[in-house]
DNA sequence: TGTTAGCACTCGATCGTGCTGAGTGCTAAA
DNA sequence: TTTAGCACTCAGCACGATCGAGTGCTAACA
């Protein structure tokens, strides 16, 4: 049995229908709304048709058909027509980034609302990844006898700081000579690149102050390598509750405890970073077992070209994949480019 | 009709056990469950005094009595027992703090989670009010030709930090003066107290490097001064989503759109902060009409003796009030202790 | 006078039943 | 190849009967 054109016009009818309606769809509806000019019988011979190659179900004998996994994702590759965003949308996302920012991290939140209140569903940001930022500007602060703040100014405009342990003969100014070491060594390396010859520099050049090399050692070693725990923005939790398929509490807890555990949705959005346009997963497709009933839109953003972070959507398997696709898309574009107006004339 | 200690004795059976059970708990039950040495006959009389005295009331005819919001308050007042916490939960607490830890923001977090663990309801902590915590350090540290980055260190341990924009002729020097200028005036004193007078001084200060002034005074009117956004620790959400009281989707939605409103939690427990112990509020008694059937259990903690902020836990009407204002009280204890060690030898 | 046993009554919850309507597959005619 | 017609299926709903936990009242009892 092969796909022809009369098969993907039921096919594409049956999707959009239960997209908008979260109804089995039967073939007397498809005939009413969609003029296709076939009766429901014919309708339903295709329907048949289409069942057998597995692009729709039956959810019980005496309901309509519904699509399958497979269905939607040959409706995402080749049924799906672009969706255009209305002028008030378009606007809403410019004023929305013309705003001043007064930090990377707003601009990530913002595009994190945008996407979960145009698309009313769940949004996901991962923010500008640390490990290929670029040292700015590091600062030791005294606090006390026996601590002090390290502050590490990126190149993605992220700001790190932690309280670090100081033995207790240190004085502020051997703290100003450290930093002024690792600022020279440091700027302009990404955390990724701090390796082994570079710390053996830097050992070198601190070698005259022994008193303060082996704390200055056991920072690099330690945190500055050391990952900080992942970060995600997260919102419009509520939107993907007012999805019928969320109507019931059991299927509510498991995804919000999904939703709890950071590092993995982290993880998934990671997955496809670097990739050229935007990803659609479809169920189990995201491999998660307790999201097989929802599907994600990832895309990635970059910076000076380079990816750095990614955003996406979830929401149930039946979603409005033309309009989130249209969404992602422009945002990550928004995205880079704010990105690129806040950090790009950094280089001095 | 007054309160006797028999009905104190049959107030305190029939709210231990509808927390326990969350079913409307009849005459039989009591006398059954709880050797009163009295008959179901004579609770039942009791029973009805005490609904007029309204410490409890009937769903409908033919059920058990629940308790009202005044028996609860009543219950919270004079009938309900500490509770202590095992040994493991105890070991618990002290393992959690005595992690090394890089962060004030870290020993929030770590009070939330177990906030929300040993309670098994929603947590809630209000870091330390910015307001009143003091300069330890400030510094612009120029990004581009057009931007630097503030950074504040706060002596209550947190970092604040914010991209701003200078005019094109600032150099890294002039940034270096107004850092050096604002490190002397600010340090030591907290944000409220950015008077006009210091602001002032300040300027005198700097009159002579004139080029910079308006930026510098553009930056203490506007960044220093302005509130950044509230920031709150929320956790253990889902803990509640278990509780049979939000068993259907659109009591959960509504309580989710509360949680996510942030300033509003933000005010709520801000309402507490200074108050002697621990405050339960109790449905209605939280002034917000969509949490009628929730309760609030609030203690403040401290630095140096002076309140800084607060941690809650927000649970059904029908909350285990004993567990719950002990561990609260607890974990005050040692968030205080906790952030008085890390903070407390900071004043060089 | 306070306590208790007995009894009639109430009412939510549960379960079975039958009906309805949307939807299908099959057959035969156009 | 398409379509009209028809028998069949089955989830959802409304209806009614039954059940049982719990009450309030009354009368007897200590």
């Amino acid at each position: 049995m092969r796909m022809d054109a009369r098969k993907q016009d039921i096919l594409l009818a049956i999707i959009t229908d239960y997209i908008a309606t979260a109804e089995p769809v039967g073939s007397r509806t498809i005939a009413r709304k969609y003029r296709l000019g076939i009766s429901p019988a014919t309708i339903r011979n295709e329907m048949a048709d289409l069942e057998d190659m597995g692009y729709i179900e039956q959810p019980h004998t005496s309901a309509g058909r519904i699509p399958s996994e497979l269905g939607y994702r040959y409706y995402v590759d080749y049924l799906m027509k672009r969706q255009e965003l209305t002028p008030e949308e378009e606007g809403l996302i410019r004023k929305s980034y013309h705003q001043k920012v007064r930090d990377v991290g707003e601009v990530i939140q913002r595009t994190g609302q945008l996407l979960s209140q145009l698309t009313k569903y769940a949004a996901m940001v991962l923010p500008p990844k640390i490990g290929t930022s670029r040292f700015k500007y590091i600062r030791l602060v005294q606090l006390g006898f026996e601590q002090a703040m390290l502050v590490a100014i990126m190149d993605s405009g992220t700001v790190h700081h932690r309280i670090i342990d100081i033995p207790r003969g240190i004085t502020s100014e051997d703290l100003e000579t450290i930093s002024a070491v690792l600022n020279a060594k440091l700027q302009g390396r990404t955390m990724d690149s701090i390796k082994l010859t570079l710390v053996k520099e830097i050992y070198f050049e601190l070698v005259k102050h022994k008193h303060i090399i082996e704390l200055a050692m056991e920072l690099l070693q330690d945190s500055l390598t050391r990952q900080p725990e992942d970060r995600i923005y997260l919102g419009g939790i509520l939107n993907i509750l007012n999805q019928p398929e969320f109507h019931n509490v059991e299927k509510v807890k498991t995804l919000l405890s999904l939703l709890e555990q950071e590092s993995l949705l982290c993880n998934l959005l990671a997955d496809d970073v670097g990739k050229e346009g935007v990803t659609v997963r479809i169920g189990r497709e995201i491999r998660c077992r307790q999201m097989s009933n929802c599907s994600m839109v990832v895309a990635t953003y970059r910076l000076k070209g380079k990816p750095v972070g990614s955003i996406g959507v979830l929401g149930p398997t039946r979603m409005d994949y033309a309009r989130v696709v249209t969404v992602v898309e422009h945002l990550t574009k928004n995205l880079s480019r704010a990105l690129e107006d806040l950090l790009g004339g950094w280089d001095k």
